[in-house]
RNA sequence: GGGCGAGUGGCGGAAUUGGUAUACGCGAUGGACUUAAAAUCCAUUGGUCUUAAUAACCUUGAGGGUUCAAGUCCCUCCUCGCCCACCA
């Protein structure tokens, strides 16, 4: 008997697999579609990754076994190549980005088919290249024709390390999230796309896919709806009116002042001459700072009178406009009232010594007391009072009633609110699509005409970010100096460059027509394929990539370019894989684990594949565990062994003594396997799913050791190819080759999912629990579906139970048929 | 500060959603095979408890409650993780 020898076995298949296309899926297919997508990875230089093995393994599961249940199986890979890791790369080994992005590609297809991926390489895309990009920016162009595309001198997140500006969403703890500067505020004029258009779309939407919760749930609070009112307080001996949003109408009669952010556009009119000074020096230190020093000491809240007084609209009172730091520009209307019933506001109210009055109190009386003496704040909803007619009214019953009395005077109206930004979608940066727009002095930013697309990268030299904010591409005329379509006239192409979430907000689209030159994709594909029906990636994804790409699609809807708004019927986030020492995988901790290590380490992907499957739920963030290896090694060395035995001693082989007990017995520990290994994989439970797969090799080991003479070889057969199809979802390289030993000639792949025999799933007897007061007292083995009196009569027979029930009066019995009988004495 | 989630053996983790807690794997211990080791196979493995049972009691972060019955439901508290955060 030969040995299991992973890595040889593994290449053969690995081989077979690639040359004879088994994975390529068939476009408009008579068999139903799946589309089984899995975020495509960066082609970075140092390749394929323990968290990539984890995600793809994962969607490879999935995969293999909805092919086996004979769906048409769309697995398709491909790379997000622009952006700033390729370029940082780039420019340290001094190599072209160009040429750095194909050498990675390349490394990452040959790891990527080392680990057994059923993905179709055939529709393989590359966001860098040319023929795509050209797709992108058609589709940028789309956007700018809607007036979803814009230009706006703002204030953007910029980073001096990258030499770019950043999206919001990519800006973490005041840091980028990908070199972990500090972020600046530089003021630039940048493309914009209108991504708050979308912004109720986008929260409804979720409610006709099946995403995890903490997903929708994290894009709803990213996208942050929030419904109140925009109240108009006029200005003391002036016309002028600041507007201010508040979800708490209902604390109005607190309001003590007003307070503008220092941004705000009426700060200068508002300000008393002799005060202008001061007030300066205080917006030009705000302007110095980044956000992160703004946010440094959230107890100091610092700021300024102005000088002018504002008129609370609901009681005439006067109230002093100040500004402050606290206050965010670009939120709401960039200007708040003071009030004691906001945490902020009131450390603000406090340490400026502006008087403030209570006007919502909880129901509790000794809490009410508290905040009336202002010792507590109340932040919550209560009751109103110093709040004339209003008072006793309930928070909730005050906003309807006061926002309506304001409404009726014109004084208020209602508003709804979004946390979310429009999308800053300029770069500048060199490794990125061109932004396909030509500025003309007479007609402004005119799109590219759509036979002039791409508008390729020129190849350059040189091609670092420059520290002035202008992207490099502005340094080389020849791509710089054009022509206006319009009036042919000299103008000036942009020079920015797209964010690298953009070739990934549409990429999954190419996946199902991927070499078409005459459209982004064909309609007729389009209608087969779409909308993606899994969808795996990273939690880390979720108010970045996911959500762009979702509003992509929302818009693409609009305006017809798909057949419907949501592009992933179902989202799911696989944990992160940490180091074996518990922390995140760093090349400076020295706990990074390879996974082309383990596999050159002889345990082969298969064993690596069921590792990490088996070694904890997908979606739990774990520690790399290399027992964990070992033991899915044993495993399948178990399986190798058990298998190769039977065949070597089949010639020799007879059943001595056939027993239907012993036949029926092999029959249903298999079926049950069966069932269960289909009812966790709908579940996504790979890990119990890999456990059944490990007890059922148990029970055959058993039953071989046992019973091996009385069930014929045709049964041992065929229990044995029914495991192995089960097992090939898992480990597809050792099924493919035990198969063959079986006596196949093709692929254990073209196999079907074995069918469950429901009729034995359905238990001979069943162990019913005995308790009595509701603790264990034993077990008794009884037939299936007795009724309460047959059952207690079977126990009373039973000599273990006589002691506990014997001269005890019994209260009452509980009963649950095939389960369990307690008695209460 | 807000949102979401978790706490089960020496370890990774199971538990059909209220019904035998600790499946499966790792590790450990003992045995078989071997000159020996590795590999393999067999057995044991939550605690009181060093041996035995169809024995008893205890055990799912802590405390209380509901129930015939709680890892699971409710209340209070503790700890940890993730995400967001001066968003009015």
């Amino acid at each position: 008997m030969t040995r299991y020898n992973p890595q040889s076995i593994e290449s053969k298949w690995q081989k077979k697999w690639s040359d004879e296309n088994y994975y390529q899926a068939e476009d408009l297919s008579k068999k139903t579609k799946y589309v089984v997508l899995v975020e495509f990875p960066y082609p970075s230089g140092t390749g394929i990754h323990l968290g990539h093995t984890r995600e793809y393994t994962l969607g490879d599961f999935l995969a293999r076994y909805k092919r086996l249940q004979g769906y048409n199986v769309l697995f398709p890979m491909g790379f997000d190549a622009f952006g700033l890791p390729t370029e940082n790369y780039a420019i340290k080994h001094q190599i072209s980005p160009v040429k750095a992005t194909k050498d990675n590609m390349k490394n990452f297809e040959k790891q990527m088919k080392l680990l057994g991926f059923s993905l179709d390489w055939s529709r393989m895309i590359n966001t860098s290249d040319p023929t795509y990009y050209r797709w992108t920016q058609w589709l940028f162009l789309q956007f700018f024709k809607h007036d979803m595309a814009y230009q706006k001198e703002v204030s953007i997140n910029w980073c001096p390390f990258c030499k770019t500006g950043l999206a919001n969403e990519e800006v973490v703890n005041g840091r980028h999230e990908r070199c972990d500067t500090l972020v600046e505020k530089k003021n630039l004029k940048q493309w914009m796309l209108r991504i708050t258009k979308y912004a109720d779309q986008l929260i409804d939407g979720l409610k006709q896919v099946d995403y995890l919760d903490k997903i929708a749930d994290q894009q709803i609070n990213w996208i942050g709806r929030s419904s109140g009112a925009k109240i108009k307080f006029k200005v003391d001996q002036s016309d002028l009116v600041v507007e201010v949003f508040t979800t708490r109408i209902d604390t109005i009669y607190s309001a003590a002042c007003l307070i503008l952010a220092p941004e705000h556009p009426l700060v200068k009119q508002l300000t008393i001459p002799q005060n202008r000074a001061v007030v300066n020096e205080y917006i030009k230190d705000t302007q110095s700072k980044s956000d992160v020093d703004r946010q440094v000491d959230h107890q100091t809240k610092t700021g300024h009178f102005l000088g002018s007084y504002a008129i609370n609209p609901i009681n005439q009172k006067l109230i002093p406009i100040y500004i402050a730091d606290f206050v965010l520009a670009n939120y709401g209307t960039g200007a708040v009232f003071g009030d004691i019933h906001d945490q902020r506001d009131a450390e603000f109210l406090k340490q400026h010594n502006i008087k403030a009055s209570v006007s919502v109190i909880p129901k509790d009386k000794e809490l009410a007391k508290k905040v009336i003496d202002q010792v507590e704040i109340f932040g919550q909803d209560g009751y109103l009072i110093n709040s004339d007619q209003f008072n006793g009214l309930s928070s909730k019953q005050a906003r309807g009633v006061i926002l309506e009395f304001l409404i009726s005077q014109d004084l208020a109206e209602e508003q709804v609110n979004y946390r979310l930004r429009d999308w800053v979608f300029s770069r500048q940066h060199y490794w990125g699509e061109p932004i396909p727009i030509i500025h003309c002095p007479v007609h402004g930013p005119v799109a590219v005409p759509e036979k002039d697309l791409p508008v390729k990268l020129p190849d350059v030299s040189s091609y670092q970010p420059t520290d002035d904010g202008k992207s490099p591409l502005s340094k080389i005329d020849s791509f710089v100096q054009t022509t206006c379509p319009i009036c042919h006239q000299p103008a000036k192409r942009e020079t920015d460059t797209m964010p690298n979430w953009a070739g990934s907000s549409w990429y999954y689209l190419r996946y199902f027509d991927s070499t078409n030159d005459k459209n982004f994709v064909d309609p007729v594909k389009l209608q087969y394929w779409y909308p993606v029906d899994f969808y795996l990636g990273g939690m880390e994804h979720t108010t970045l990539h996911l959500l762009y790409s979702r509003f992509w699609a929302n818009f693409l809807a609009d305006i017809k370019l798909l057949p419907s708004p949501e592009p992933y019927l179902v989202r799911r986030a696989q944990g992160i894989v940490l180091g074996p020492d518990g922390s995140k995988m760093s090349k400076s901790k020295g706990n990074v684990v390879n996974p082309l290590d383990i596999l050159s380490n002889g345990y082969g992907a298969d064993s690596l594949r069921l590792a990490v499957g088996f070694i904890a739920p997908y979606d739990l963030t774990t520690a790399w565990n290399s027992e964990i290896l070992a033991g899915t090694y044993r495993f399948l060395n178990r399986v190798w062994n058990l298998i190769n035995q039977f065949v070597t001693s089949k010639a020799n082989f007879k059943a001595e003594d056939i027993s239907s007990k012993s036949e029926e017995r092999l029959k249903i520990i298999i079926n049950n396997m069966v069932s269960q290994v289909e009812l966790d994989l709908n579940k996504l439970n790979f890990n119990t799913a890999i456990a059944s797969m490990m007890e059922t090799l148990n029970s055959l080991y058993k039953i071989n050791q046992e019973e091996i003479n009385h069930i014929q070889l045709e049964n041992w057969q065929i229990a044995f190819e029914t495991y192995l199809i089960v097992l090939s979802v898992f480990a597809p390289h050792i099924a493919e080759e035990l198969w063959q030993i079986l006596g196949h000639d093709s692929s254990i792949q073209l196999s079907n999912w074995p069918t469950i025999d429901r009729k034995l799933l359905i238990d001979k007897e069943v162990t019913l629990i005995v308790q009595v007061n509701g603790k264990l007292r034993g077990t008794l083995v009884i037939k299936p579906d007795l009724d309460q009196a047959q059952v207690e009569n079977l126990v009373k027979q039973e000599q273990h139970f006589k002691p506990y029930l014997e001269n005890q009066l019994i209260k009452k019995t509980v009963f649950v048929v095939n389960k369990l009988i307690n008695f209460v004495v």
